[in-house]
DNA sequence: CATGTTTTTATGTATATACATAATTGCATG
DNA sequence: CATGCAATTATGTATATACATAAAAACATG
């Protein structure tokens, strides 16, 4: 019954993964504490505690002090999608980068988007819409408003060579967003930019930034028909 | 310039947060390494390790042995969400939930289902659709091949009152999967179970899930009409 | 018997120390 | 000067130990 000494902490992983999958333990069992484990698998508690505690943090385990730990009953799939910049997106699929500024004006944003961003129903926020161009293929549609009353060197940009979505990585920090995803039909206006039929099937991404407890930018971006975000699990 | 003796490990990633939201180190910098942030935060350099191994997985750093830890360059954001069971998904929600099953049938897969899961063009495997509702109004609607030659269990089933999801979660473990998201246009069949205008945009998540080299199921679930999933940054 | 307090216990974390490992830097050698 | 090998270095991890903390269990008290 005994495992020969795993010293590593992926190797105890490794064996309490197998236990869960082999059913040794089952969903929503109690395992042996800590201590127990450390004994039986010749190591330290805390190589223990790291191993559990990994599992923990992608969902098989849930862990409580006193309590003990257990399989989880209802293990949840965390699939984790890596949101990054529209171009490294692109290029990282091996493809031909292009960008094409749709369109850039100073208005008033209409009221979901302003309610969203936590301004004043007058105030006036930079709108910015941009094509994302895998080899010259439409690829993705940025629909994006931008804080001006925290972020005013946005006004000194004109988006036509860096996309909106770069620049404010590069130069606006943030520190939580709400990401959210949905499929929405595509307007008339969209079609037409993505060069797809109207009412099209498209993946929407959006996001909402904070600095604090000031709003950096709303964005939408609605991808071609066809597109897929992959992850394992 | 030097700060508080700071204990804890989330204390330490939290000042480290601060210097890089305040830009005082800057993307793609070289942070000090480990010893002297543990000598300047008076604490272990375990503790920093914590700290700061904890920030790489979120992305925001990335580490390199012996090349130093440095502020990401283009920070990834890591969009995490939970696939759960659609039963709790809608409780959760403070929803009634309601499950019907729509068709259960025993029959060769089409082509791109066997390549996925991988059996041969004549094996026959379990296909079951079925609706679940919160509130009585279509939620969601859960389109699954079953590998019955690794799962034949499931051909004991009839899915009448339990459905595939919860089943398999229950009975059958699974080492890794893919997951996809995309939008897809409603067929008449999903509009006709889904009470929705033909072609309507859905949010299709699409899972294939294996036991270490035999695959188990092969699921799109695709969602009513203006259902979202949301997750923080 | 209900209710509040104390004890117990499993996880959570901090520390010093030691060694492992990846990767760069610098040195030696043809 | 190129090329391969050795030294260096920052992160990665294992260990024993100690104490912190949350929460369950046991206990006491009205």
């Amino acid at each position: 019954m005994n495992v020969q000494a795993a010293q590593t902490w992926q190797s105890v992983q490794q064996e309490v993964l197998r236990r869960i999958h082999a059913r040794e333990w089952k969903l929503g069992d109690l395992i042996p504490n800590e201590a127990e484990l450390a004994k039986e698998f010749g190591c330290a508690r805390t190589t223990v505690n790291r191993a559990l505690r990994s599992l923990a943090e992608r969902g098989l385990l849930e862990r409580r002090r006193k309590a003990g730990t257990r399989v989880a009953a209802q293990p949840v799939a965390k699939a984790t999608l890596n949101i990054a910049v529209i171009r490294h997106e692109v290029e990282d699929r091996g493809a031909r980068y292009g960008y094409q500024l749709a369109l850039r004006e100073v208005r008033v944003a209409p009221t979901h988007i302003g309610a969203a961003l936590g301004v004043g129903v007058r105030d006036r926020l930079l709108h910015v819409m941009a094509l994302h161009l895998s080899n010259d293929a439409p690829y993705a549609l940025e629909d994006r408003w931008i804080n001006t009353i925290h972020v005013p060197d946005a006004l000194g940009q004109d988006f036509r060579s860096i996309s909106a979505n770069e620049w404010l990585l590069q130069n606006v920090p943030y520190t939580r967003g709400e990401i959210s995803f949905s499929a929405e039909p595509a307007s008339v206006e969209n079609a037409k930019h993505l060069n797809c039929p109207e009412s099209s099937a498209l993946l929407a991404v959006n996001r909402l930034t904070w600095d604090h407890d000031q709003s950096v930018t709303a964005v939408q971006v609605l991808f071609a028909p066809g597109h897929q975000m992959r992850t394992q699990i």
